[in-house]
DNA sequence: CTGCACATGTTTTTT
DNA sequence: ACATGTGCAG
């Protein structure tokens, strides 16, 4: 029967090999572009197609937007049953378990998911405290090293006995981060509150400790196991899935894709590690590994200018990418002399692209490193009247107005929950000031129980004491309300007698009257939560508990838009999954990408590499790069380097036009601010390009190398060169601000190459 | 307790 | 540059 399902037809050999390899452990490498959405879902619907329930399935992804998408692309081949597949995030999946688990654990099953302002408040208050410098405990930096402990399976105990964990906050001047840890810890607990990473600790914990043996049950649950984007599993996730699959007498139907050259999440965790380790935990149990190799998203000059700059990492599971598509457009680099005029220059050509090649602007993209970037470009688009959205930044969810109004949803929901009273004990003011709240706080510190426990009991007197009083009475009408009611009847019913909206209302300024704004297309959210909730089944849950659920563990990102035509700005990272037809990779500066936190290691810069690598390959038909001599940052102008990744993409990829300025865009439409920015045009596209070498092959020493300025090198010297070593320069030639040396190189393949001397490194001998 | 001036810390961030 | 947090005077 199978054999014959149209869906196996769309599939290339390798592809459908994966995609029949139900039984087993399978491990699928997937370069950019190759399909793997496309292997994923068809696997899923194949099982189902071979027999096999919907709810024996779970797929794991990063993104809700992942798991929609996969729940909809399964639901087209095999129809309603795909709604029964257990497909989502970690994230979700396990918060889900975790409601019905956690009597096992100590929890509440209405537990709040705190996010990481939430967790950053907990751990600010804590060194506040503890009277720590909050010099040396940086709030950010603490947080992180608790994420990596939970990540890293150690919990307060575990991490008092590590010495070399120990040790290293000793040295950071940092002795009491473990306590702040163990407080941390037990604050959520007694909060009733998960973070992020709790979610993942926890069920991992569930699975461990086995209560009444609902490890047996979620391992005959799951019978058939799917994670994508597997090289961005941290370790905890990948130990929970083992915990799944991996025990005495299981089919280990295990399935997992991933490409290690797209790990670009190594700072919050993830390793490709588990790449390697799941190769060799299921060795023995007749691993199959499949490698997707061609890919069906980019023309070939894109391609290998991507497998060229990636050969440049250190390590990497060996694979070639490539593309039927034809060579297509060479790679455009734009140099501007400053970021204002990048701005302009990247605008200008995005005009002349969509009037040349008549793209829309959906199919455009403009990626950075850095949101703040983004700035720049909004300007000029908004001039140009180029319709464009900005992702990343701060989500709806996270702006002030909106945390306060979901804080008193939350609190009416789970009293227990400490950031959420924090939050609106005293909003609008109500004469419960700080050194109050500090009270109540070293109090419940003191006994170990709720803040909200102790209100009724704690001694203050007098205005204060009737303060709390009424907002006691206050959530307890909210409580009874957030019962009682649904999400939308309760919600609107605190957001007016809380106060919160009426406050928002005195603030007549725009910006007052859009945050009014935001707060009514919140509560018009909940309305169409309880609308749609209602539409489902009858009976499904409509409360305001089960709407903050639905919400904490959604972001900004999941936003589904309609089909406007706009341009996309976002951040590198963001754009991880996506295609454009045309994309605009800007900022291309040593310091901002490669970062300068990321630049002094080996690690660091390999991952900014796999960035890059991400960028180039999310582009279709036309890529372009853009640096700029100089830009502002922290609000001092800075001069930059052309980032030295430029350096790594092979010269035949690149357009050397040297055609000036050749964005030429519709008369009439030069805005006159450019007059402002008295920059000179420079002349259009230039580089800095190396023809292809075999990778690690230094054959200088970087620690004594020195490059000379590049105006010096003349004909008929010897020169060294970083990567290709002592060459002569045979010829020069090319106008005074693009000179390009013909230099020979004794023992390369290719000896002759021709570089770009405005930025290529050499050393004059 | 509240409001204002000053100081501080800035990569990326699926959840 | 800019937002957010802390300290101090009223």
């Amino acid at each position: 029967m199978s054999s014959t399902n149209s869906y196996l037809h769309q599939l290339n050999d390798v592809q459908r090999q994966a995609v029949t390899a139900i039984n087993g452990p399978v491990l699928v490498v997937a370069g950019p572009g190759s399909g793997k959405t496309r292997v994923l879902t068809y696997r899923v619907a194949h099982l189902i197609e071979e027999g096999i329930p919907p709810w024996d399935i779970l797929t794991l992804t990063f993104t809700n937007k992942a798991a929609r998408e996969m729940k909809e692309r399964i639901q087209q081949v095999v129809g309603q049953r795909a709604d029964r597949v257990w497909a989502g995030t970690f994230h979700s999946i396990f918060a889900r378990i975790l409601r019905v688990e956690a009597a096992h654990l100590g929890y509440p099953s209405n537990f709040t998911i705190y996010d990481s302002d939430d967790s950053a408040s907990v751990i600010r208050a804590i060194i506040k405290e503890m009277n720590l410098s909050t010099e040396d405990y940086n709030v950010n930096a603490i947080r992180a090293r608790i994420s990596s402990a939970k990540s890293n399976l150690i919990p307060p105990a575990r991490y008092a006995q590590d010495q070399e964990l120990m040790q290293a906050d000793l040295l950071n001047k940092r002795p009491h981060l473990q306590k702040v840890y163990e407080k941390y810890v037990a604050r959520c607990k007694r909060a009733g509150a998960m973070d992020f990473d709790d979610l993942l600790y926890r069920m991992f914990e569930l699975l461990h400790t086995n209560p009444e043996g609902v490890r047996e049950k979620y391992q005959q649950r799951f019978r058939y196991v799917m994670v994508d984007e597997f090289q961005d599993t941290n370790h905890l996730q990948y130990e929970i899935v083992k915990k799944l699959v991996n025990y005495e007498g299981s089919p280990r139907n295990i399935c997992v894709v991933g490409d290690d050259a797209q790990s670009i999440y190594a700072f919050r965790g993830a390793t490709i590690q588990n790449i390697l380790d799941f190769e060799q935990d299921f060795k023995k149990y007749n691993i199959q590994v499949y490698k997707l190799e061609q890919n069906y998203r980019s023309t070939s000059h894109i391609v290998q200018a991507a497998n060229e700059v990636i050969t440049n990492n250190r390590k990497q599971i060996p694979k070639s990418i490539w593309s039927d598509k034809g060579d297509g457009e060479r790679i455009r680099v734009l140099k501007a002399l400053s970021d204002t005029e990048e701005g302009k220059r990247i605008v200008d050509a995005i005009l002349e692209q969509k009037n040349r090649h008549h793209l829309r602007n959906r199919d455009i993209a403009i990626l950075y490193r850095t949101n703040a970037q983004s700035r720049i470009f909004e300007e000029y688009l908004r001039r140009y009247n180029i319709s464009y959205r900005v992702f990343g930044g701060l989500s709806f969810y996270q702006r002030k107005e909106v945390k306060d109004i979901l804080a008193y949803f939350r609190l009416a929901v789970n009293a227990k929950d400490e950031e959420a009273l924090r939050r609106v004990i005293n909003l609008p003011r109500r004469g419960i000031g700080n050194s109050s709240v500090e009270k109540i706080s070293l109090e419940a510190d003191a006994q170990n129980v709720p803040m909200w426990d102790l209100l009724p009991r704690v001694s203050l007197t007098g205005r204060t004491r009737t303060a709390i009083d009424g907002f006691i009475h206050l959530i307890e009408n909210f409580r009874q309300q957030a019962a009682t009611t649904n999400a939308y009847q309760a919600a609107i019913y605190i957001a007016k007698q809380s106060g919160l909206v009426d406050s928002l209302k005195e603030d007549t300024t725009v910006e007052g009257m859009g945050r009014v704004e935001n707060v009514n297309s919140l509560l018009d959210g909940i309305k169409e939560f309880v609308e749609n909730q209602a539409d489902e089944e009858p009976g499904t849950d409509t409360s305001l508990a089960a709407y903050i659920q639905s919400i904490s563990l959604l972001t900004d990102q999941d936003e589904q838009l309609q089909d406007e035509e706009y341009i996309t700005l976002m951040s590198v990272h963001s754009a991880k999954g996506l295609e454009f037809s045309s994309v605009f990779v800007v900022g291309m500066e040593e310091k901002l990408f490669p970062s300068f936190m990321a630049m002094d290691t080996p690690e660091g810069l390999d991952e900014e590499r796999r960035l890059f690598y991400v960028a180039i390959t999310r582009a279709e038909a036309f890529l372009t790069l853009s640096y700029s001599a100089s830009r502002y940052r922290y609000g001092q102008m800075r001069y930059n380097e052309p980032s030295r990744f430029l350096n790594e993409v092979d010269l035949t990829h690149v357009e050397m036009a040297g055609g000036m300025g050749s964005t030429t865009i519709m008369p009439g439409m030069e805005p006159d601010f450019d007059r402002r920015s008295a920059q000179t045009p420079t002349s259009g596209v230039s580089g800095n390009f190396k023809r292809k070498t075999p990778a690690n092959q230094l054959m200088a020493d970087p620690k004594t190398f020195k490059p000379s300025p590049s105006d010096q090198i003349q004909t008929g010297m010897k020169v060294l060169h970083l990567k290709f070593g002592e060459g002569k320069v045979l010829a020069i030639d090319g106008g005074r601000d693009n000179r390009v040396a013909t230099i020979f190189f004794q023992g390369s393949d290719t000896p002759e190459r021709r570089i770009m001397l405005k930025f290529a490194k050499l050393q004059i001998l």
